[in-house]
DNA sequence: TTGTACGCGTTATCAT
DNA sequence: ATGATAACGCGTACAA
């Protein structure tokens, strides 16, 4: 009985201990814990105590210690989320459903960001595997944080990144989508409305950019109409970055008829910029974004997208990480790629003759 | 030396310990802390051991364990986030918020959903309180939920509400928004503009709906105009919701000129049902929102709304709960009120002749 | 200047 | 059927 009250917490009230419970049942704390944590295999315990402690313990409002649980080695059922742009829509949504489908295997999400750690993975891994989660999700493409990698590679949780873009021979288990047959969806929608002079709006800092760019060049490639000098249009992963992207694009000629996104914040701009040019959308111009963002299905017109497969990109992601059947870490690296399903609305019409 | 591997995570690499360190640098373990620690006060260490500890340390990738430091007291740098609708966009931006702001303090964001455990209020609990969270804080009103609110009186961790609408009796410090102003604001820019039908949307599930269409019901009375029968319509806070309720506002009569929204999202559902049902905005209607979320600025024409001081809000809440001026739980319970600016753009403009 | 011993709240392994 | 006891990793008063 030494120290009593330089251990409170300031609001006072110490929490009900094993032993507090012990004490009043009469009984050793030994005997409690085996009762509380209804006794695996040894032997039968006697009805009587095992009542009367109940009682007591739910009388006296206890609660077990998850950190002196976690310090005997149990998970902490936590789940750690490291996300390099949390203001961005999509992986707002991400955020969202990652707690979702965290939470239906009892996993609570904590929020990590990278953006200000990205030097210091030091500091990231403090926030992160210092809180012992059980297991980290990667949002975003973060293969160029070289320090954050490393850091990661040592960690003792069970890592696993979410739209690793082009960066295969990652460390850990990825899951993602299929860029390539997302933007043929795109691109062979648009042909099929008419479509030759389609430009393409990227931006820099999304992993999985690259390949959808790529895959925007294959393509029209493919169909006898490679992309014309311009028609590459990269920018910030912003509304702003979209809206200023629309004037350049419209003054090349042969004027594109047709957009395509890397991102629906992206469409998002061109289409407010289109607004602000008077530019009739889709009668002057079509538009086709990528992630369908709830936000996609509010803008007038709404806008066609390549649909982000979210609830299964992140559910496997989980899986992967700490679900039941999570890689082992023997064997070869999974990799799971999801197909996008393209959503058609109202920013994708007739080319204009 | 009993366990060894059944102590193992799954990953076999144990965690170096302070006693490892010790052990290779031949001192004792207590040397190792004082040293790591920085010796608060006690007395001057040699700075031969000193520097050798720290370099084996260092070379061993020596990491402190939280977790055994949360069990001898130590602030676990966690802030618990109970959201109820985590898919609402609102509540997203104010996680983004939270997560911002909690960083700049050094803490960390754990999500917790309430919908599902509204019943179950144990089942939260467990899962914020039990992570042994440094504080929590409400995102919305929960004062409907009982058992929450008094396992929450009941926890250590220092409990602040954000956006608690009319609960201003709340047992914990709270932070939200004025309502009556917002609203007041949005109503005098309305009339300005020659507007006098002017109808309400509101949502049910929102902690500050009440106050905000109090607030209509009592400004519209001052200004001479008591809002007529059918001008409040209450649905859900959804882009549906809000594109529903548009059809029945305009076969009123008077028929309204302007609607507001309780909510940026029902604006959004409102907008959008004007664009499907050909009604031109602002020329035939004007539209008013409240929040001023981030596609509020990307919506065609531009949402006119009030905004958010969501730093501001987030940041009270975060300062309340675990900042360094936090709320000592003495004295009167300290309920902050910022004022929300209105921003004008392009849904509002002159009342039809 | 450094080593020893104790306790935080649990669980698990011994004895009784 | 239950009680004592040893860890888990760390901080700290106390002894040397």
């Amino acid at each position: 009985m030494a120290s009593r009250q330089s251990n409170g917490r300031s609001t006072g009230r110490r929490a009900v201990t094993m032993n507090d419970v012990a004490q009043a049942a009469g009984v050793a704390q030994s005997t409690v814990s085996r009762i509380l944590n209804d006794a695996p295999v040894p032997i039968p315990v006697s009805q009587e105590t095992r009542a009367r402690v109940l009682g007591i313990a739910n009388q006296l409002g206890y609660r077990p210690d998850p950190i002196a649980r976690a310090l005997r080695g149990a998970p902490t059922m936590l789940l750690g989320a490291v996300v390099r742009d949390i203001t961005d829509p999509f992986f707002a949504v991400a955020v969202e459903a990652l707690s979702i489908e965290a939470k239906e295997r009892g996993y609570s999400v904590v929020i990590g960001h990278a953006r200000a750690a990205a030097d210091e993975a030091l500091v990231l891994t403090a926030v992160l595997e210092a809180r012992h989660c059980d297991g980290i999700v990667l949002l975003g493409d973060f293969h160029r944080e070289r320090h954050l990698v490393e850091d990661l590679r040592k960690t003792h949780a069970r890592v696993v990144g979410l739209w690793h873009g082009t960066w295969l021979d990652s460390p850990f288990p990825t899951v993602g989508v299929d860029n390539a047959a997302g933007i043929r969806a795109a691109l062979d929608h648009l042909t099929s409305l008419g479509h030759r002079q389609i430009a393409f709006v990227g931006a820099e800092m999304f992993g999985d950019e690259q390949a959808r760019q790529r895959a925007y060049r294959e393509h029209m490639a493919q169909i006898g109409h490679p992309a014309p000098a311009g028609y590459v249009h990269v920018t910030s992963n912003t509304i702003d970055g979209g809206r200023a992207a629309l004037a350049p694009l419209l003054a090349l000629r042969p004027r594109p008829t047709a957009v395509i996104t890397a991102t629906d914040v992206l469409a998002m701009g061109v289409l407010y910029g289109a607004y602000e040019c008077g530019v009739g959308i889709p009668g002057e111009l079509s538009i086709v974004g990528f992630d369908n963002i709830p936000m996609a299905a509010a803008t007038v017109p709404g806008l066609t997208t390549v649909a982000m497969p979210m609830a299964e990109i992140v559910g496997a992601g989980v899986e992967l990480s700490v679900g039941t059947d999570r890689w082992a870490g023997d064997g070869e690296v999974p990799h799971r790629v999801f197909e996008p399903p393209l959503v058609v609305r109202g920013t994708s019409g007739p080319a204009p003759a």
